[in-house]
DNA sequence: TCAACTTTGTGCATCCGTTCACAAGCGGTA
DNA sequence: TACCGCTTGTGAACGGATGCACAAAGTTGA
């Protein structure tokens, strides 16, 4: 927690320059700049903030973009423009401040709230999530458990209780879901979904390969493991196909037959 | 490949529209047009194939550009830029023939060759997706499992052995693995890829929470939790944000005033 | 055979995101 | 203090994807 500005009152840690941030910038202002982040960008600040999180441990305090970039897989005028969405929090000739930037990331991202979890369908999939301990330790505590099955019923899976689907809208509401997650059979998964919208949840992270059909103000992100494999799959097929063209004209393009 | 089209005959119509469409086409231009395609329509494509293959099962032979993409979530126009992209297999006043275009897809997506998995950490995730049944059934058949507990060595998941993550290379080799998925904890995963890679696995979809280093030829997806989660977690503060700003306007939009 | 109707395929304009390139700003040094 | 070198932040150019709108092409029915 060692602050760069050596000039005076430097107890100024993650907290105090959220504060004076926000200070600095009205809410309007903050509200303007997260409506205008592109999608991507915002995947890209979650990778940065994990990156960041890991320099933090380590002891890095400062961080130039060149180095972060390097780490997080981009180029450096991309994560400068980044994290100019979230605003101007670097030392020109210097770089970035970890802990300024990560507290920033985190603010931007909503992270400095809690979003309870509801994991819905408790299958291999479900158990996975219920005990992934990735959640709980970065501000996503899994609230709830559900699944049809009435065996499962009170079983604690991860340290949770499971309860029956029928009670989605009373526990949801109770223990203030804000993401639900559906790792059902497809069959079960819009109706799942539809429960989870009627029961006020309106962020939805969907496990099951099926296209859901929501309510314009509800959030849906898709996992979907098919639609990964088939790109890989698309890319095998190309590089197979150009590896194939190339090898008609003798060798491949550096000279060298691919895969003989 | 594992027919799942219940109807007798029918991988005749596939493999006999493949075999017209490679007649018809050159070999040089479906692989000019596959090297066209955007990433973006091809993880389209995936959906709509998953799609179309439902409609199969349920009888349909005939759909229009506007049901399709209104089953898929996108709209007509960018639907039928991106099956043309596949190539032009509709019929002007009448629509799509369902089998001929899955047909198509699947030669496009490279889903005529079979395409075996290796699955590297078999812990609570790894035995999810070893137990995974849409793998199989899709054309990506599970052919070995790794971990780097030798008390797992030898034991079946998923009907599979488990071997010891050493022979890596020599089991992949053998088992003509071309996709690597990595189901480990973060600190290991970049091993596991340099160890795939070297192994000569061109794909990999990594479920751990690192950026992998590969070099230019290989291809990563990556599936994030917690990128998913952050994500949704903007969603969920920007509207929040906006909620509030509502409210210096005197009171929210359901005339609740959110955090007061 | 012809006309009316339906739906595809695509040129074109638009928009959004990425990349480039450089001025502005900051710390270090003499 | 004045200068130098380094790094940020961003305006502007670029490229790729999206959406529109319509001609082309096929079907149906008389």
């Amino acid at each position: 927690m060692v602050d760069r500005r050596g000039a005076g009152d430097e107890v100024v840690t993650t907290a105090a320059a959220k504060r004076s941030a926000d200070a600095a910038e009205s809410a309007a202002d903050v509200r303007e700049r997260a409506r205008a982040i592109p999608e991507a960008a915002v995947a890209r600040l979650a990778v940065y903030l994990r990156v960041l999180s890991g320099m933090a441990e380590q002891g890095v305090t400062t961080i130039s973009s060149e180095e972060l970039a390097g780490a997080a897989g981009v180029n450096s005028a991309k994560l400068r423009k980044d994290l100019s969405y979230v605003g101007s929090y670097g030392t020109r000739g210097v770089g970035y401040d970890v802990e300024v930037l990560v507290s920033h990331i985190e603010r931007i991202l909503g992270l400095t709230r809690k979003h309870s979890v509801a994991v819905v369908g408790i299958g291999n999939l479900g158990h996975a999530l219920a005990n992934y301990g990735g959640f709980p330790s970065r501000g996503f505590p899994v609230a709830a458990l559900f699944d049809i099955d009435p065996d499962l019923t009170g079983v604690p899976v991860g340290g949770i209780p499971v309860n029956h689907i029928d009670d989605i809208t009373s526990v949801c509401a109770e223990r203030e879901v804000s993401i639900g997650v559906i790792a059902t059979p497809p069959q079960a998964a819009q109706a799942v979904c539809d429960r989870l919208v009627s029961a006020g949840v309106q962020c939805i992270l969907n496990f099951a390969p099926v296209v859901l059909q929501v309510p314009d103000y509800v959030e849906v992100r898709k996992v979907d493991l098919a639609v990964e494999m088939q790109i890989l799959s698309f890319h095998v097929a190309r590089r197979a196909d150009e590896a194939a063209g190339d090898v008609v004209n003798g060798v491949g393009v550096d000279g060298v037959v691919i895969r003989p």
